[in-house]
DNA sequence: CGGAATCCCTATTGATACTG
DNA sequence: CAGTATCAATAGGGATTCCG
């Protein structure tokens, strides 16, 4: 927040400091997820994305991927041929974010070490 | 994720990948602004904080301040007088965290102006 | 293959009132 | 001042079924 409590609205969503607008774009439950493995990994089809988080149903996938994309974090590449097949891709924004999730994934890790005896290696 | 599947476990909560710790530490609607604020405005009392957020709820307020409490992101620290008098500081591994949330107020800045031609000044 | 649509349950949040 | 307690509203997410 600043000073003059000046807002930043985007799209009918106000937010009262910027890093909530980071947040909602990649904060709940699936999104740093998919956007870790489509960052590390690459292009993705739909069906390999549900083969790496094996616990995410089709609905919270394809929604998750929709607002991806509708935020502009995620491209999405439909080829017309029978039976289908769908893409998944980081835009250049996506990818911007990538640095910001690596940080996030060592700080947790050094939370769970120093919260838990055991150290584990690196996750991919 | 790990190649081995390997989770990490806290206090029965388990994780597939180390910023899901992360996320679900300062994730959430209050938790990065208050832990942003107690990080740039040094120790704060409970209804200071309540001033700076005036959209937050009391119930909130105290149901996060506790969480990052349990978390040890955040020391409480109760004075024994009447009227009560309670401040709240961010813990060292609390600290730890501000290059992220700066990171994170950094680039929700760019995207917004990106997505908007207005720029805005940076949020305190 | 990659969805969409529906139902339903629970977790989260807000509003309000009260208190040591 | 710094909370609790209670109730009501809402949103988030899972399970299931169907479709081009």
């Amino acid at each position: 927040m600043s000073s003059t409590n000046q807002n930043y609205t985007i799209k009918n969503k106000t937010y009262s400091c910027s890093f909530e607008i980071t947040m909602d774009l990649i904060g709940g439950k699936w999104k740093p997820l998919i956007l870790w493995h489509l960052g590390t990994k690459g292009t993705l089809r739909f069906n390999a994305l549900r083969k790496i988080m094996p616990t995410i149903t089709q609905k919270m996938l394809t929604q998750q991927l929709r607002e991806l994309e509708t935020d502009l974090l995620v491209k999405r590449t439909v080829y017309a041929q029978v039976p289908p097949k769908v893409e998944y891709a980081l835009t250049e924004t996506g990818a911007s974010l990538m640095p910001i999730l690596s940080l996030m994934c060592n700080w947790g890790q050094n939370y769970y070490s120093d919260n838990n005896t055991v150290t584990n290696l690196t996750p991919e």
